[in-house]
RNA sequence: GUGCCCGUAGCUCAACGGAUAGAGCAACGGCCUUCUAAGCCGUCGGUUGCAGGUUCAAAUCCUGCCGGGCACGCCA
């Protein structure tokens, strides 16, 4: 496959530095964006950086450079500017073959020829106990982006949810669904004991728990009185009385049912979010098959653990936390960081070479037992990434809300959906950088959804298929004619559909959809300024079909963009009244 | 108190250590007899929290302050 022209000018730099003695790193990035246009198409800092290394002065190698840059094929021009950069102006040809890529084959289009490794990417992974709020779908939003760019850039991908789908919340929820059949059979008004799960759902789970006809619930009610008044407490007091009542088997059926059908619920969720996962992995089974053990005594025998007041501890802070790590408590149950250690074990024993944890910020104090452990039983650390999606804060009638599942206020990704769309809220989620803050204004997000940004990428893509449809002739018979694409904004278009590749290699190494994104605005603009220019339908030959052919290009461009963010690409906005 | 993240235009946010710090929203003024005005053009808006340091070059890296968020359990 023919390499990206501005890879192989990179290349070329690569050489002609190493020719004048300076020592270019493998993965150093020799040509960037200028930041205005008339800086030329691509530049060159390499003198600047490389300059001690070669000898000389920066300026001298920057003209050294440009001297013998002008010779290959691709370039036009190149000329050295103080202090030091070189500003490299592409052929019309090559500029125009990222171009004719979006327009032959887009599925090829900014895919890097290098192949990337192999990684598994870990997300949203949020507890079966309540629907996904509005911060899963930020991570959903994020990882699931994450995934097809890194895809896209030819990363081999597996996608997972790490399903905590036993435990004390789970059992705490199998007490709550308890509760809420009890209140369907008028056995119980509530309200709900601090600490429970409080929210609507369960209401609903109950009585799909009736409509099937079961058994469980009947019998009496028990005492949900003089209870702990800590939250916590209560709670694990009303599971241990519904456990008196019904016995382990019945409260692990009701868990399992609980988890079942909330489960269920997030799936359908994620789908209609255009998210799905290629492994849902369960703790309990994971449990359940014995892996805990084996984990354990793999750090006992690495050293790493020692025994302490009755309890099982791993010598975390010898490997950079802060203190040492409770595995198994004195009372003999394992942890949840017991349960991650043996799950971290799992993942690495399936041979990835990349391992990508999405985590929320409120999970950032756990980055760092995850890594001892990892290190302590001799496995690569930096091997495992872990982006922080920062909390988005809810804002509604100028109030922030808080979001808790167990009080049962909260603000439900499938509530935000509803209100703004499913385009709006993925774009909305992937434009910033995952680990800033951001608020959410519903009513604003509501109100304004007509001038939100996903409209004008949307816009920009229509536009195109409008034209295109007007002329209808076929897409296929189009060829880019780089020599009658002459004007200011035909040129500037062209150049903005040849940085796509390096975007996606950025967002792919940076783990940034946010970089997709914000390629994806310019090259609206500069496509609106293309249509709002010179006229594309009625245009003398040749430069009616090689604006048709910048049209079409610019479209396929636009749907692949928008398809890395997982946002629809219409042929048509509907107008609106 | 300790640790992590953040601090850029009125608001929400961009900017691989590079050149004159950019967009959107908001405000104001223009452009539809013509391929969709969900668009385009223009105006307004900045001591990049503060102070030092490193560098040819700092919003970016280092140190110290100030401000905001989050986390600091034999919970999950």
């Amino acid at each position: 496959m023919k390499l990206h022209p501005f890879v192989r000018i990179e290349n070329s730099l690569r050489e002609i530095l190493t020719g004048a003695g300076a020592k270019p790193a493998a993965g150093q990035v020799l040509v960037e964006r200028p930041r205005r246009p008339e800086m030329g198409d691509i530049a060159s800092p390499a003198a600047l950086r490389l300059a001690g290394q070669a000898g000389c002065k920066p300026l001298e190698l920057a003209r050294q450079l440009a001297d013998q840059l002008v010779g290959l094929p691709e370039v036009a021009a190149a000329e050295p500017v103080a202090p030091g950069f070189v500003n490299i102006e592409l052929t019309g040809a090559a500029l125009a073959e990222p171009a004719a890529l979006a327009l032959a084959d887009r599925q090829r289009f900014g895919r890097p020829a290098a192949a990337g490794g192999s990684v598994l990417l870990e997300y949203v992974s949020s507890n079966p106990t309540g629907p996904l709020h509005v911060g899963h779908g930020r991570a959903a939003a994020y990882g699931d982006s994450v995934a097809r760019i890194l895809k896209h850039a030819g990363w081999q991908v597996a996608t997972e949810y790490y399903l905590n789908d036993r435990g004390r919340q789970v059992d705490i929820l199998a007490a709550s669904l308890w509760l809420r059949i009890m209140e369907l059979r008028g056995h119980f008004a509530g309200p709900m004991p601090a600490g429970c799960y409080a929210g609507e759902y369960l209401r609903e789970v109950a009585a799909g728990v009736d409509a099937v006809g079961s058994e469980r619930g009947d019998g009496q009610m028990i005492d949900v009185t003089n209870l702990p008044a800590a939250a916590d407490a209560a709670a694990l007091e009303v599971v241990h009385r519904v456990r008196q009542r019904l016995g382990d088997r019945q409260l692990a059926e009701l868990a399992e049912l609980a988890v079942g059908r909330i489960c269920a619920g997030m799936k359908q969720e994620l789908a209609r979010f255009r998210v799905g996962f290629d492994n849902w992995f369960s703790e309990k089974e994971m449990i359940e098959s014995g892996k805990l053990t084996p984990a354990l005594d793999k750090l006992a025998a690495a050293g790493a653990t020692y025994r302490k007041d009755g309890a099982l501890w791993f010598a975390a802070s010898r490997h950079g936390d802060e203190k040492d790590r409770v595995l198994v408590k004195s009372d003999g149950a394992a942890t949840y960081f017991a349960s991650d250690v043996a799950y971290h074990l799992d993942k690495y024993g399936r041979g990835f070479d990349r391992y990508v944890n999405i985590f929320g910020a409120d999970h950032h104090g756990y980055v760092a037992r995850l890594r001892g452990f990892i290190a302590a039983l001799g496995e690569e650390p930096g091997k495992l990434e872990v982006p922080l999606v920062q909390i988005v804060a809810l804002v509604r009638a100028g109030q922030r809300l808080k979001i808790t599942t167990r009080g049962g206020v909260f603000s439900t990704l499938a509530e935000l959906v509803d209100a703004v769309g499913v385009d709006a809220a993925r774009l909305f989620f992937v434009l910033n950088r995952p680990d800033a803050q951001m608020e959410f204004d519903l009513d604003l997000a509501v109100r304004e959804s007509a001038a939100n940004p996903v409209y004008y990428l949307q816009y920009a893509h229509a536009r195109c298929c409008s034209v295109l449809a007007r002329w209808g002739g076929e897409r296929s018979s189009l060829q880019l004619d780089a020599s009658a694409l002459i004007q200011p904004a035909e040129r500037s278009l062209l150049v903005e559909l040849a940085w796509f590749e390096s975007t996606v290699r950025s967002a792919a190494a940076e783990l940034a959809p946010h970089l997709v994104a914000s390629w994806l605005y310019e090259l609206a603009r500069k496509l609106h300024a293309v249509y709002e220019g010179e006229p594309i339908i009625g245009a003398p030959e040749p430069q009616q079909r090689a604006r048709l052919a910048l049209i079409a290009a610019a479209a396929g461009a636009l749907a692949t963009g928008l398809d890395l963010l997982g946002v629809a690409a219409p042929n048509k906005m509907e107008r609106r009244t």
